[in-house]
DNA sequence: CTTTTATTTAGATATTTGTCTAAATATATA
DNA sequence: TATATATTTAGACAAATATCTAAATAAAAG
């Protein structure tokens, strides 16, 4: 289920959000751990957790006593098509017919 | 001169702000035939006209009576770049817990 | 010079947002 | 069970945001 574009792009907006994200890039890390590289409260941190959540940015996973985060390439992918879409340009084809200049 | 990401992120965060954006896909078009595509106020787009310039997302050229704005492709670009760098070069790798094959 | 058209600026307001501290919930362990 | 650790939720608050109406500015037309 696609979340809606709208709450991506809010979710994007915020830097610190943009940072957790670019931290899951290697791979999913703990709540802890994240929260540890950002020097604001951890009930700040789960504010932004929760935001990305909405958007579907993010995954999660209980293992014992932590929450594992994890990227969800896909919806950044699908943001980065709507970024493509406003250019018009490249990315993803805007009709299936293929009658483009290569 | 590239504007902070910042600003451009928190531009593109408003669904309005993309539509016009969308709108200048096709060429630049005058403030006020933007205008007519949005059910808001000529002050209210006029604002957000303002939140595309400080983005650099947008250019401006008087003519005549009328503003003429257009696409600044390039930090569109740029803001792509970016959520792709989120997403990295190698694919997704590993969870955390690390019981993952290698 | 005055009026009309196009756009922006000013000021007000309601909503959203990011942050905090304190408390609550969930799980693990002694 | 009691205690410690990990994370989220609740409530509060200042700052930012999107919108509006009314007024101001800029250029063109009469």
């Amino acid at each position: 289920m696609s979340p809606r574009p709208q709450s991506v792009f809010k979710a994007l907006a915020d830097p610190t959000r943009r940072a957790i994200l670019k931290s899951l890039q290697g791979g999913s890390m703990t709540a802890g751990s994240i929260a540890d590289a950002f020097p604001i409260s951890r009930a700040s941190l789960s504010h932004h957790f929760g935001v990305l959540k909405a958007a579907d940015l993010v995954r999660t996973e209980r293992r014992g006593q932590h929450i594992v985060y994890s990227l969800n390439a896909t919806v950044v992918e699908e943001a980065t098509a709507m970024l493509m879409d406003i250019l018009g340009t490249g990315g993803p084809r805007r009709r299936a017919g293929g009658d483009e200049d290569p």
